[in-house]
DNA sequence: GCAAAAGTGTTGTGATTACACCCATGC
DNA sequence: GCATGGGTGTAATCACAACACTTTTGC
């Protein structure tokens, strides 16, 4: 059976058990060496890149289908996933472009197949430092890039990242931004550097400090970063409890 | 032919050229006798209501077909229109109970109709004074309901409304609440008993006129209100060019 | 005249911003 | 010892919340 066939057949046992054309993409952040990176995985055969997406089985909640679709690209279950946009355009990009240069059969208008595909974006918020990236049947590749530094996307994937990005920045304050995307110990410059990522303007790093001790959201622990050339930073864990809080007061505010 | 047939007749016309398994609700808010008011439409021979709805054509963009299901509900068009959310649980409502309240023949379980339906809501702000609620094919009546006393809803729908409310609280202060909600004249105390409806409390009207002036968003017009037993208050407008520098700076705050 | 709502200003408080120097560490 | 980044406090400004009385109108 030749991976062309499969893929014929993938399309058909979607199309028998998913929910037709309506699709799910994912945007998956992680922070990683102060860079705000996304998540993408390479077509098979092919330098086109994507993001992380699937179907919705028939009998399957829309937001288990998105945990499901990140669990298999991340190895991680329990992650912050939200909603952001349905991209329902009646045409979204230039179908014919995008066949040729996924280089494969595609079940377009063979007549089970809808013609177009309404997107439901999903984004997540993951520890960087726990993520297995995996490639699945349809990819060759997982991996990590910088947010402003993208490969060539398929589809109108790169617009979904902007969307997404938009998103998250005005989110940021009511969100728990800074819990999901960073690892479970880190620096108070560390998390700055988050919020400076995310926002993409520097901050003042005496008001940050104020601003994030005055919310008790962080417990200082009895150690120190050390390492880099200069004074080792406090590593610091977040107190949930207090984090809660803060979120529901909406006070997290860095605009 | 009986209405049966003809229903049977419309979900089947539906199933052909609709996006099948996805639907559309709305939640049209206006604004009345200082109440928020929300649009409903009564299932055809029964006293059951329920939100306007529709299906996607295939050729049809989402946004697009909300925007007509606003069109045949109010007869008015270039509203303003939002997506807020999509209701996509494996099971969203008791199908069995729904198919008895409707009193018709319902295509479920038919082969062609898919077994679940997964909703994206939308929420429109509407002038009151400009629309003309018309019921449709599938409806006998078409009115406005306060939003704190609905009737008996089918479906989810009284879950989707206090999505919606929740939404609209939330951006109260980054969306043209004001200036799609309140018709062509207003006066100062009328936006603020919208700003109360909405936010479900009073405000200083000191504080609000304060506010109000010093965003300059309003033109004070040579007009009073008279016909209140009462001081006559100021007739204003909304200056559309400072209202939407507002809004970019995200100025607007009631919270 | 009287009831009912409109219109208006000041003050206190809390949050945000701007800003500069010393300290610890690795090399 | 020196370069690098971490850690810390104060003063000015701004936005928001609280608060009471006079004016206008219809009846």
């Amino acid at each position: 059976m030749t991976y062309s066939d499969k893929l014929i057949n993938y399309y058909e046992t979607v199309a028998r058990e998913c929910v037709l054309g309506l699709s799910l993409d994912c945007v998956i952040f992680g922070f990683h060496d102060t860079r705000l990176k996304v998540l993408l995985v390479r077509w098979r055969g092919t330098k086109e890149w994507c993001l992380p997406g699937g179907f919705i089985y028939k009998t399957e909640s829309v937001d288990a289908a998105a945990g499901r679709v990140l669990y298999e690209r991340t190895g991680l279950t329990q992650l912050f996933l939200q909603q952001f946009h349905l991209f329902g355009d009646a045409v979204r990009y230039d179908v014919e472009n995008t066949w040729q240069r996924q280089k494969m059969p595609m079940p377009f208008g063979s007549g089970t197949w809808p013609s177009r595909t309404i997107s439901m974006g999903y984004y997540a918020l993951v520890d960087y430092t726990k993520v297995t990236p995996t490639a699945d049947f349809l990819s060759d590749e997982c991996d990590w890039f910088d947010v402003f530094e993208l490969p060539s996307l398929l589809y109108d994937h790169r617009q979904i990242i902007n969307v997404a990005l938009k998103t998250l920045r005005l989110q940021l304050n009511w969100q728990p931004i800074g819990l999901n995307l960073m690892p479970e110990k880190f620096t108070i410059p560390e998390l700055q550097r988050l919020y400076e990522a995310v926002l993409g303007r520097p901050l003042d790093a005496r008001n940050f400090h104020k601003k994030i001790s005055s919310l008790s959201i962080l417990t200082r622990l009895n150690e120190r970063r050390t390492g880099g050339a200069h004074k080792s930073p406090y590593l610091y864990q977040f107190d949930l409890t207090n984090y809660q809080k803060a979120l529901v007061n909406g006070n997290l505010i860095f605009v």
